[in-house]
DNA sequence: TATAATATATAGATAATCTATATATGTCAA
DNA sequence: TTGACATATATAGATTATCTATATATTATA
């Protein structure tokens, strides 16, 4: 099923952020990893992406870096910083309190698992 | 905590069809009932309901009516048709697949609960 | 009677996606 | 070696769902 890019709005950000906790990633590796992490589920366009990372590289949340680990092209790496570490973290909260409250309204005000 | 808009973005027209997959309601009565039934998290404003609402009764998903049934002013009810039905079951299967791959990637890769 | 809350409506601003296009490099087959 | 295709980054402009601001009218309350 092809998730609406509306529904997507608003999680990339986090979603990019949470890639790049885990290890530092270059822009076409992300699309790559978030649709595989994903099931295909999200499949981010490069027209999205590029943008998006500058905007956070410009806020002080990434720092980039330009590298060629297996000596073929050279690749632009980004890597989160303290500031994306932060961001991150309220995002996810952020995302816990939507899910649940949309779960809730959605269970006829029951309260869902968690939270 | 303020959910940001663009993460609401997308699942406003889910949320309306599911209160008035309960019961008939009118614009004004849907923003408090969404309120209260989100604890506070989901406050519409009345500027992005009714353009939405003419939109979906335009679209054959909704179909008012005005009657004042507690005999003071007379109110705009909507009702949700067939189609709209159909379009909430699409949603919430939407929704379900969405919350979990966004889920299954903030868990780095690891398969969550349901789904 | 004045003020605030309720109720509906629309125009224009904002923001996050998208598509389309551009450019350049690396790989592989003909 | 040449052409085609996938990789990789980039930006401009279109789309769309929210928002703010504003308008109008009714009802309740001080």
């Amino acid at each position: 099923m092809k998730i609406s890019k509306n529904l997507l709005s608003g999680s990339t950000t986090m979603l990019l952020l949470k890639l790049l906790d885990n290890k530092d990633m270059y822009g076409y590796e992300m699309i790559d990893e978030l649709a595989k992490r994903s099931d295909d589920t999200f499949t981010l366009k490069a027209g999205t992406l590029y943008p998006l990372l500058h905007s956070l590289e410009k806020d002080g949340m990434l720092i980039s870096y330009e590298e060629n680990p297996d000596n073929s092209r050279v690749r632009k790496y980004y890597s989160i910083h303290k500031d994306g570490k932060k961001l991150l973290k309220e995002k996810e909260k952020e995302w816990k309190i939507y899910s649940s409250k949309i779960n809730k309204v959605l269970e006829g005000g029951v309260k869902f698992e968690g939270i």
